[in-house]
DNA sequence: AGTGGTCGCTAAACTGATTTAGCAGAGCAT
DNA sequence: ATGCTCTGCTAAATCAGTTTAGCGACCACT
């Protein structure tokens, strides 16, 4: 791997300078007084040579690798690891930055061999990322450094990155008032340990809180709550079931999230009733399968992407150490319609 | 990050030692002849001042840095990138290595970045992978080390891990005949570009492939295959509205992916059909909806986490130039059954 | 003529490891 | 006593940059 690469002593030569002065004028180094002809001389021998400076010999004095950490519990079982990686890719090749990215597992042995493994590397900052919502305690022997809690809060005052899952509940709430449901607004995926364990979830709490909030503004109450063990479809049929064999049916059904939708909407297809015609549905995270729904579900978008983008970004440019909440954009889809009355 | 750390020399000293005999320990060189009690001292010394070696002079001195690029087109917009990288990770991590991300998005500048950035920090070796499999060709610049394609193959005569389409062609044909399906299988996602052209796709001829292969010794044939312009829900969907509109009904259908069997339920879903009662689906990758679909989806999974630790291991235990065929399990659902009669 | 300041540049130290070349002492044979 | 090998260890060079300290030339001023 690059063999025969030119190094600053070649490109000093080149150019009848010392390395010192190489240094200087390839670092753009202020107050230097080097001539104007030196730059030049400088310059054209780099790129005559291809020069490209060795970061190991680099980060060796100065103690910097323009190497960032990502450091994840889990990348691969959500779908939506990808896009905060790429996220946090993209802003950090913007600042000319790369990132090692490891992954624990939630297991503390191969935490540990991540958190050495980038300590051996001398990254300039770690973004330490949790595939949910939730307050988690960062090993302390990462805290000598830059460090930024994605998708993530805890209680050492480090800035954070999160979805704004409360403005989000107020959206979907908001949504249907505005079609005219009323008084048949249904909830699947009540979650007491989501709700009560902030290490578990913080985004059932702040979602149900922002439903909450907004429906009792307008004076409504829930019609229904369905509590599901797990928010997965079949959890999300079940519940949907378990509605449709009550007296009341509802005419619009918000889904803590999408898979609780999907599931929903199976129930819905197989109690030949039609959305959003019969029923309105509506749910959170803009799963990929939100969109390839028939008809296509009304959802609030975990900005995924966003965030991975201002991970890096309050690592690298300086951030304030509160929450930094991202929006959560409702994407209007065919399954709201106002109540049939 | 990581200020304070004990330097080689601190241990030597501590061990009343040469830098020397404390490197030649550490490193467990064989053929040096240091005492027993030379290499205690060392070890000890080590322990004690939690001794670490800066991996940036390492491999200032040795161009090793025990750090591997995983490059790739699209890391986020496949869902199975995850598991491609999860994989690798877990294979690196075992060989004490660590993955340096970065992405191309197909696009030539981002990639010139990427090459330049795993260049200047001296990777050990180069997986260079596509989100779908495909023949590329590899930039000439990352040749001058070990390379190995991940879900591609190349002209170059570099080792390369690919998936086992045409075999998961033949299970999945295998297993309709099996039920006793003959003369009414149709098939979904035929596709001229994606079969033609292996630099966009070497899956669909391959999958093509195997289920004609196996088809044709039972002396089988399909009765009706229908193109697709992609393989998205939407595509499925209208694929088997087209079928079900013709006099013969088919007994099962095969789908080039799950998307298009999505699609494709949604479609005997509304036409009041049964699946596998009234027609079997069966498909490829095992995407996470093929679990949630009801019934669940019998489908080929894609062995993403399989081939992303294949990837490192031919890249660090050396291996032969030719691809690397990773099978694809048949995963048994509750969408087959044997043709109504 | 001496002093001081600026200009334009460089020598050498330094980062923390690996590696080459070689030294001092012991044991043994001649 | 000399030469030889073997043992156990170390000094110094090396990797490729950055950074500190400072040198010589020139000019201005007293």
């Amino acid at each position: 791997m690059g063999r025969n690469r030119a190094t600053l002593a070649d490109v000093a030569r080149k150019a009848g300078l010392s390395k010192t002065a190489a240094s200087m004028v390839l670092n753009g180094r202020e107050g230097t007084r080097l001539s104007a002809e030196a730059h030049q001389r400088v310059f054209a021998a780099a790129e005559e040579l291809g020069y490209r400076p060795n970061l190991a010999a680099r980060s060796l004095r100065t103690r910097k690798t323009a190497t960032i950490a990502f450091v994840s519990d889990i990348v691969a079982t959500t779908r939506f690891a990808g896009d905060l990686i790429r996220g946090a890719l993209d802003a950090a090749r913007e600042r000319d930055h790369v990132l090692l990215i490891t992954e624990t597992q939630g297991d503390a042995t191969f935490e540990q061999y991540a958190i050495e493994a980038i300590l051996d590397r001398q990254v300039d900052g770690v973004i330490y990322a949790a595939m949910a919502t939730r307050r988690l305690t960062v090993p302390a022997a990462i805290l000598g450094g830059p460090v930024v809690l994605l998708n993530a809060t805890s209680s050492d005052g480090l800035p954070s990155v999160v979805p704004d899952d409360e403005g989000a509940g107020r959206s979907v709430a908001t949504a249907l008032l505005e079609l005219g449901h009323r008084d048949a607004i249904a909830l699947i995926g009540r979650h007491r340990l989501k709700e009560d364990d902030p290490e578990v979830s913080l985004a059932a709490r702040a979602r149900l809180h922002g439903i909450r909030q907004t429906l009792d503004e307008a004076e409504v109450s829930l019609l229904a709550e369905c509590f599901c063990t797990e928010w997965l479809p079949e959890h999300g049929y079940a519940a949907m079931r378990g509605l449709l064999s009550k007296p009341t049916r509802p005419s619009a059904i918000i889904c803590m999230n999408d898979r609780l939708a999907f599931g929903a909407y199976q129930a819905l297809g197989e109690a030949g009733l039609t959305v959003p015609e019969d029923i309105s549905v509506i749910s959170f995270d803009d799963d990929p399968i939100a969109a390839w729904l028939r008809p296509s579900l009304a959802t609030t978008a975990l900005p995924h992407e966003q965030m991975g983008r201002r991970a890096i970004e309050l690592l690298l440019d300086g951030g304030v150490a509160e929450p930094s909440l991202v929006p959560m954009p409702l994407r209007r889809r065919r399954s709201l319609a106002p109540p049939a009355d």
